[in-house]
RNA sequence: GCACCCAUAGUUUAACGGAUAAAACACCAGAUUCCGGUUCUGGGGCUGGGGGUUCGAUUCCCUCUGGGUGUACCA
């Protein structure tokens, strides 16, 4: 259904145009001084140019022509030139009940043109553990997938992992040098390799640093990985199948973890599965002339004329011939536009990385990887801090595992939801993490994702102010009053939304017609802090207008169901908002 | 050196170029309660400095200051 601003948008341009002023200028916004008005139109003040005339002469008429409208209860003129709007009660009350009926989408529509979007966030590395750098990657990236799924996109995820190259090398030294026995390692081994991986996760994720630390001090060490990653690459059996024991025990892991955090991806690709389309695009980057050498190495320039800065060239290959980090990103997108024909990839990585990704960006427009019908979109989040402002750490000053972090905040949410009440064990755990993990989500996504925050567990962590747990506090208590409501009668027939019988049940009537608005423009700017936003101010207004109301104590039966369907709705938007953001609400709590 | 991003109340964050810059936490006062800890009501306090564009600027442009980040063989 149309926007409600769209509707009174229309409504205020007639009047401009029945008094002989270009519509245009009858564009509505929401009003900034609630105190005054709902609405206002600052058209006036724009056209008193054009026409040479006083902007409140304008604004007169055009009140004047509203007047009597049913959609307004008001519409004056004030001082320099404003024209204030406050909406007819039975007006607004028809929209809400119009969005009532569509209980999915909330007359949310869908978009009219719906496009394939690939979402790139994740990044996790295979044989490491998550840890909190991964955090804004997977929240973000979640949220963006839910948002454009809701609006009717195709939205494909892929993990993206970091599956290749010295890494695996030196796992694989690590591993021969404790179990040198290993079928793996017999170079002349015929038979099939053992189902079952001859490690488990946390000795995967303990023998990684260890290698590494190794290498690093020990230049034969290092050699044997080198030589190990190059005969992996190169087709070595024994190696390839520890390769896959490798990426099935870490992909195994990783889902969990993601799984806890309400993520999860469509595909899980990683960098190896962009290798086999390097050497063919390499070569068509060469023989179109795109490709050139310089200082030893292969890049193709992406400098432009109207850059203020400097863009060094992308570089393809090495000096050494082999492909890093910009190569396999090129590559992916081979495979992601070959297999996928997306209209946009969206990634969303660490802000620090713009610079580099514009250079991919640009290659793979240059060579014609992507055609123009495709949009590379780079959705940057800044650095996640501690309290003191600079990048969180643990208690010790390493890099806090995401395991832990989680664990840490369920455990101190358990703690405040069982000294409220007593709560069953079970049940309290679960509620606990459900709201453990609005907190984490809600505290990072209300801010703005290009900008660093501050990740405060005992703030987000609270049950008052801008938090997630507030959200679901409010959600939950909706949920208690229906549920009490429906134990003591059924919804007659024929209840429905009411006109607004105080001001703060018509301020919370306001704020739901917002619900597809808002949920166009989080979508349109890939900005879920939008939503935050949203749902802040509708269960801030809902929380007044229970203060104010005696809901199940109201006489009136008419009036009374009015309230309840209300709730309904408002338990709707909020639900479907948290939905998007990635959580979901208790029963109680 | 060069470039990019950021700068808003004590703190963390909002605000299509519009009116008196909003909220949360913290703080102060009053009310409330078996509680100095709960809840409610009220209050103070902010656009880093300087120019410009505009009827009108937190928003757009220039400059200065302060902070962050990036600047080809890492990812």
């Amino acid at each position: 259904m149309e926007k409600i601003l769209e509707l009174i948008s229309r409504e205020v341009e007639e009047a401009f145009a029945a008094n002989g002023y270009d519509r245009k200028y009858g564009r509505v916004t929401l009003s900034n001084r609630p105190d005054l008005c709902e609405y206002q139109c600052n058209g006036a003040m724009a056209a008193a140019k054009e026409y040479k005339c006083a902007p409140f002469v304008i604004a007169d008429k055009v009140a004047e022509s509203l007047s009597g409208n049913e959609m307004f209860a008001s519409a004056e003129s004030v001082k320099p030139g404003f024209l204030n709007l406050k909406l007819d009660a039975e007006y607004l009350a028809g929209y809400l009940r119009q969005m009532s009926v569509d209980e999915e989408r909330l007359g949310c529509e869908k978009s009219q043109a719906p496009k394939t979007i690939m979402i790139d966030y994740g990044g996790p590395n295979v044989a490491k553990p998550l840890h909190v750098g991964h955090l804004r990657s997977a929240i973000i990236g979640e949220s963006v997938k839910r948002i454009g799924r809701f609006m009717g996109h195709t939205m494909i995820g892929d993990v993206h992992l970091g599956d290749w190259g010295l890494q695996m090398g030196l796992i694989i030294t690590e591993l021969k040098e404790r179990k040198p026995d290993l079928v793996y390692f017999q170079e002349d081994y015929e038979g099939a390799y053992p189902e079952d991986a001859p490690f488990t996760i946390s000795e995967l994720e303990e023998i990684y640093p260890t290698a590494s630390a190794k290498s690093k001090e020990d230049e034969n060490y290092k050699e044997a990985a080198m030589q190990a990653t190059y005969e992996l690459q190169h087709g070595r059996k024994g190696y390839q199948a520890l390769l896959s024991h490798i990426l099935n025990v870490s992909v195994s892991d990783l889902k969990r973890n993601y799984e806890n955090l309400n993520v999860s991806f469509e595909l899980w690709k990683g960098e190896s599965d962009a290798q086999p389309f390097i050497p063919d695009m390499v070569q068509k980057m060469k023989d179109d002339g795109f490709a050139h050498m310089s200082e030893g190495a292969l890049v193709v320039d992406v400098k432009e004329e109207t850059d203020t800065k400097e863009i060094p060239p992308c570089m393809i290959l090495k000096s050494d011939g082999a492909s890093l980090y910009n190569t396999t990103d090129l590559a992916t997108i081979v495979w992601r536009i070959r297999d996928y024909h997306p209209d946009e990839i969206i990634y969303v990585v660490d802000k620090r990385q713009e610079l580099y990704f514009t250079q991919v960006f640009r290659c793979a427009r240059k060579t014609g990887l992507v055609g123009p019908e495709t949009e590379l979109k780079f959705l940057g989040f800044g650095t996640m801090n501690g309290k003191d402002g600079k990048p969180f750490k643990t208690r010790e000053g390493g890099v806090m595992r995401l395991e832990y972090l989680v664990n840490e905040i369920n455990e101190e949410m358990y703690k405040k939801i069982s000294d409220n009440h007593t709560v069953e064990e079970e049940e309290g755990r679960k509620t606990a993490k459900m709201v453990a993990l609005s907190a984490i989500k809600y505290g990072d996504l209300s801010n703005q994702a290009a900008k660093d925050y501050i990740f405060d567990v005992e703030r987000f962590t609270s049950f008052e102010g801008n938090t997630g747990p507030y959200i679901l506090y409010t959600i939950v208590r909706i949920k208690s009053i229906l549920k009490k409501y429906q134990e003591q009668k059924a919804l007659p027939q024929g209840a429905k939304i009411l006109a607004a019988h105080s001001g703060s049940e018509k301020a919370l009537m306001l704020e739901i017609s917002k619900f597809n608005s808002v949920m166009e423009s989080a979508f349109a700017d890939t900005a879920p802090h939008k939503v935050c936003a949203y749902i802040y101010d509708l269960a801030n207004a809902f929380n007044h207008f229970y203060h104010e109301t005696k809901i199940l104590a109201e006489q009136d039966e008419g009036v009374q169901a009015g309230y309840i369907c209300l709730l309904e709705l408002t338990k709707r938007a909020l639900e479907i908002c948290i939905e998007v953001l990635g959580f979901d609400a208790p029963e109680k709590m």
